[in-house]
DNA sequence: GTAGTGTTTTGAACACGTTCAAAAGCCGGG
DNA sequence: CCCGGCTTTTGAACGTGTTCAAAACACTAC
């Protein structure tokens, strides 16, 4: 009666998320989600060491939603502002459906030492995945920032991201309204500095960042 | 045999504070908080409807003593940098023997909806306390920034000051090291931000950042 | 086939946060 | 003194995430 290899794996995987959706992320038990897969609790956690772990499946797919999302959208738009609005709209719209449960999720992955912080060694690849969305974002833009944080730029982009989200995620507004609102504000904001970052005026400050984000990074 | 009014609502608390020191968070049972203050579980949970609810005490401990700590250091010192500088390893200093426990708490504090939530009604009074203090570290430099800007920076700091407690709350070396580090880097380009305001280049960025905060703040 | 070994699965048991109906204490008015 | 209504206190009970020893299974070697 086996069936396909990993299958009992994934099976809890998808019940979790269905029900997550359906019912929120406390609203749902552990009990419940062995039993939609067909399995036992001692069984759910034989492959998934605590309840938190078992979103770690929903930020890789969200990640990967948003990325199929907003690449499309940016093919003919060279502005960076505009690419960025876009990158960030793709977002909320490709979060929407998990408001109430992304709260919980974010809250957990604040937490330090947590394998779902953005920061830790475990969302490496998630986290490379929307760094390189940026890089992306940068890379077809009409733009000729400073060369040295050039190279920190995406980095740089996926930490406004990370801005944005928070206050998405604490955003109870319709539609995220207000969330979009911020997004309006902020992109011009972002995509004047890095126009201005080649200013000599400015150029200490750029170096500055820069050696910020070195730090930031380890 | 009653004792003084809302002496039970005290040993409560600190029989939590207590015990949060000893063992953090997650170490700390419900039960051991009631047994050491003297009280049923039940009891305490007349006075306080959650676990988490019982770390306000906590958190305006610490705001207070933040200020307590700051405040006498800051005299004497007229350069924005310095000022910004000592605010903020004065942070450092009043919150280090609770790392681990503000680890916890700080996740908590990140869900939203959640009273503890820098951003939520409940925490109107210490929010409020906090942006004082930057206030203060503003009203006593020598600086001279755009006008209009100048009305929000008090909160701009905070958000700063936010920021830099995110990156301690993460931050695993000895003393914090890192996140002083993080100071010092910080730190200088903000108080250059400050100062470049005034250029009529950055006017008009000024303005959008202006119109960003009071978006923010409601 | 059977024995042995590692992997997967089970469900009862545990510790915890939280709830709740009932008890105890308190206090003003008759 | 005691009645009635309040605040405060109690501790058993509930539902939850999590653990664990034991059972079931899969596979290899003989």
């Amino acid at each position: 009666m086996t069936t396909a290899p990993g299958s009992t794996r994934d099976a809890i995987v998808s019940a979790a998320l269905e029900l997550f959706r359906e019912r929120g992320f406390d609203g749902t038990t552990m009990r419940a989600v062995a039993d939609r897969a067909g399995v036992s609790v001692g069984n759910a956690y034989y492959y998934f060491s605590s309840k938190d772990e078992l979103v770690q499946g929903f930020y890789d797919q969200l990640v990967a939603e948003h990325r199929a999302l907003a690449l499309p959208e940016l093919t003919g738009h060279a502005d960076l502002a505009d690419r960025l609005r876009i990158a960030l709209n793709a977002w909320i719209t490709a979060a929407e459906p998990y408001r109430e449960f992304a709260g919980r999720f974010f809250a957990v992955a604040a937490q330090p030492g947590n394998p779902l912080s953005p920061f830790s060694p475990d969302s490496g690849p998630a986290r490379a995945a929307a760094v390189d969305l940026y890089r992306e974002v940068l890379s077809g833009a009409r733009v000729d920032p400073d060369p040295e944080l050039a190279r920190e730029l995406p980095e740089l982009l996926w930490l406004q991201h990370l801005g944005i989200v928070l206050f998405w995620v604490h955003d109870t507004s319709a539609d995220a309204a207000r969330t979009r609102l911020l997004v309006d504000r902020t992109v011009p904001i972002v995509a004047r500095l890095v126009r201005l970052s080649r200013l000599p005026v400015l150029r200490p400050l750029g170096r500055q960042v820069v050696d910020l984000v070195r730090l930031l990074k380890g």
